[in-house]
DNA sequence: TTTATATCTGTAAACGTTTACTCTTTTCTT
DNA sequence: AAGAAAAGAGTAAACGTTTACAGATATAAA
């Protein structure tokens, strides 16, 4: 492999030269610039990225860590990552964590050794915790999904407070009553997601379940089972909220197996507007997260923070959109 | 942060020996090894993997490069490739191609920048033919998906010509006679598909209708607008055959757009078994390919060839399942 | 006891960059 | 035209490892 040695003898000149010449320094004149250009060229010379990572403490990695990739909210995500990674010269490290904040840790520790240039994150509550006396931070982060308004990093999130609200209040509007709502365990987006919930039914005065208001891991089994239960109740309820498209699909599952029909028998909606949800029938109700600019932004921040580490921290919120099919009673068109 | 010069003072030895003990090599004294793991632990050191890297030339890196993470068979490909990576003490970097070649090469360059261990590889057509006369297969490379014979890298595939032979014949097997076909362009897979499919259309004596016959880009959009354009012929066909399940879904899109009842109208036969094959009403017959199982041949066996470069090739061809729903005119149970 | 061998450990040179410092040359000021 | 300032380029050290080589000590053999 051709180094920087052999492009400075060709060219004549140092390799102080060509390093400032390959990194755009000034202070080199336009010929010479030009000759080591070509050299360049011709001995198809590429740097060695350890030596550089080595030498100037900092990779042009970004690292992506999220609990799981086939989680469909995710996909989007990392897309997006992947796109303005590419664009701006990085890769993409990715990390998947499956809600374990063992594994988080291990991680972030990998993370740090690899020397990545910087992490989008989507941490467990249990990491949000750990994050703050470590020296974690000390990497140039963005934290996506999940909020962590205390910490001081910067953040893409939804509001999801207002958005189980939204979807929550659509259900109500219809005039069901016994409606459940199964959310996500660890993540505080399962936390305020049951909070939207909690606070529509407070705001139509319908008395809250409290065995219709589940936590759940956010698998489609999960999902499955829970709704289940839900359904072979003596009370059943009449609708039912989930707070992200593996339990919809689970829930949706256990309705099937269980001959009911949607949404005379139960109404269903959900968070997250997969492939699949117009493709169901009837199509599900759902918000839509705005998951690929999640992960544009977060990832254009991230690297504005890293090319500016004493940026201060911005926390961004973006707006989700209330999609409505016919899961939840609504007629076609 | 502290460095092996650190853990060599604080133990009383050399770098030298500290390396030998973190790296388990031989010649150490037990009383000596115990001491400097001591002293490892307390200060918190961990090697810099930029040194490592740079001086051994090989990180703890591997690459995967698909042409798209939103494609549900690389999800749970990746899925499983991190999985073993992790379990083994690796990364995985992320690379996201589109098919388009140009992006493979760059994709490629810079993975060798990078050093990384190896690289897990689904390539274009285009790509194949690069990596002949290119430095590239340098590198330890497991090719996942498409077929390469010719070249001498290890290869984890399924049979595709097989596959689609067994889902046409099936179809075919319900009397219908007017089927059409939806590949993927650009990949050896499309076209080994559309081989079975023909093969199927011959040994059952239906002479191939060549307006049924589609090349097309892998996408949900594309699937859309080519059936709609089959759908919307005077002679349509009576089942579609498509080679994913992005274009599955864009098919269904299509027929539902159309007002047609599955299977009556037109029956559908898709290869990959996503989330929402089941779900969809009639669900839909597939071809299962082990995906979860291919990426972990495919890890697997990469990391064997990084620890053994000199290893002969291999190629894997993974089992596929006939799973038979509604969407093909059989009816439940 | 002497010599040969095996085991253990240290010294120092690489790996390929970047960059502080220095020296030389050019350009600008007055 | 002289001196100051700016621009251009080189020298060499540093980044944190691994490892070839050599030196030292312990063990075995004669």
């Amino acid at each position: 492999m051709v180094n920087i040695k052999d492009v400075a003898e060709a060219a004549g000149v140092s390799t102080a030269t060509v390093s400032r010449v390959l990194s755009n320094k000034p202070r080199v004149r336009a010929e010479v610039h030009k000759r080591v250009m070509e050299v360049v060229q011709s001995l198809g010379y590429r740097p060695n990225r350890a030596a550089q990572n080595l030498r100037s403490n900092s990779s042009k990695i970004i690292a992506l860590i999220i609990s799981d990739i086939e989680n469909p909210f995710f996909q989007s995500v990392s897309r997006a990552v992947e796109d303005v990674a590419q664009e701006q010269g990085y890769s993409v490290l990715l990390c998947n964590t499956d809600e374990n904040p063992e594994k988080e840790k291990i991680c972030l520790n990998l993370l740090r050794d690899e020397n990545v240039a910087g992490v989008i994150f989507s941490p467990t509550r249990q990491a949000i915790e750990n994050l703050t006396d470590s020296s974690f931070l000390e990497m140039p982060m963005v934290i996506i999904d999940r909020h962590v308004s205390k910490l001081d990093v910067d953040n893409v999130v939804i509001d999801n407070v207002k958005s189980a609200y939204t979807i929550t209040s659509h259900l109500l509007g219809h005039g069901y009553k016994r409606i459940a709502g199964i959310f996500g365990i660890g993540s505080t987006t399962g936390h305020d997601r049951r909070e939207g919930f909690m606070r529509a039914l407070k705001d139509h005065n319908i008395p809250p379940i409290n065995d219709f208001i589940k936590y759940t891991n956010a698998r489609e089994e999960d999902g499955f089972n829970t709704a289940m239960k839900l359904l072979q109740a003596k009370e059943r309820p009449n609708a039912i909220v989930t707070s992200n498209s593996l339990l919809a699909s689970g829930v949706l599952l256990a309705i099937r197996e269980s001959q009911m029909a949607i949404p005379d028998d139960i109404a269903l909606a959900s968070f997250d507007d997969t492939t699949w949800a117009k493709l169901v029938e009837p199509a599900l109700t759902v918000i839509e997260q705005p998951t690929y600019e999640i992960g544009h932004t977060a990832a254009e921040m991230l690297i504005k923070r890293i090319q500016d580490p004493a940026r201060s921290n911005r926390e961004v919120v973006l707006n989700t959109k209330l999609i409505i099919r016919q899961s939840c009673g609504c007629k076609k068109h």
